[in-house]
DNA sequence: TTCTATAGGTACTTTTTCGTGCCTATGTTA
DNA sequence: TAACATAGGCACGAAAAAGTACCTATAGAA
């Protein structure tokens, strides 16, 4: 069956929409990853949400999986070259997000965690 | 109950984030639309989901809702001078949803309806 | 009188997404 | 020998999002 969006945002949001997505790529912005850094780094997330999301990125080919033969295991995961270009997206995003948060609750009724982190 | 964002994305997707509302948006960044309207240019929305996420964006201080005392109903939308900021960040993600299609899908197999909206 | 156009509401079901709990593998270290 | 650290799998259930079907109101036109 063929596939067939409706608008080209539609695209973007299927591949960093969800709970999860974006915390993730934020943080592989950075710099490759071990899976268990990952874990840390991304404040409430559950092993399997970690790992089903990753798969999924990668399957998209934003990220790339490294397995490193040892024990106990070490897997790195890195952006692609092509993930790179969700920088200048994220960031775009992270702006409007803190902007808007300023905007509708200026005396701070609402927090974001991290809310430091820069991109 | 304080509401708590783990990060400043999370913000963004819960305003433009879902199935629709950033079609919505995208309509409403041309100007002053018609609930019939609306759901003619929105492809394949319901009359249900279509007034609910209007009011969420209502809500979000996005979008006003402006109705003309008539028989029957004329009810406009617009957005909000704050809304007008969203035309940017619309942008960058349908510019990246349109490359994101090219570089995954160089020989159409995966297209995008209304692909050449422009913003 | 009956039908039309317009905007919206509600009850209910289906689909998608997310979370919990528990299981595996294995070399190293105490 | 037993516990640990690391990465991940799977079954199941809860919760959120989306879709379906049907209902309301009213002035004017046919």
């Amino acid at each position: 069956m063929q596939k067939q969006y409706n608008n080209r945002i539609e695209v973007v949001l299927e591949v960093i929409g969800g709970k999860w997505k974006a915390h993730i790529l934020y943080h592989l912005t950075r710099g490759p990853t071990r899976t268990g850094e990952l874990k840390r780094l991304v404040t409430g997330i559950t092993q399997k949400m970690l790992t089903e999301q990753l798969k999924e990125l990668e399957q998209d080919g934003l990220v790339v999986r490294k397995v490193y033969n040892q024990v106990p295991p070490k897997v790195e995961y890195t952006l692609t070259e092509y993930g790179q270009s969700l920088k200048e997206v994220l960031k775009v995003l992270c702006d409007w997000g803190g902007d808007y948060i300023k905007f509708r609750y200026p005396n701070g009724e609402v927090t974001v965690r991290n809310g430091n982190e820069e991109l």
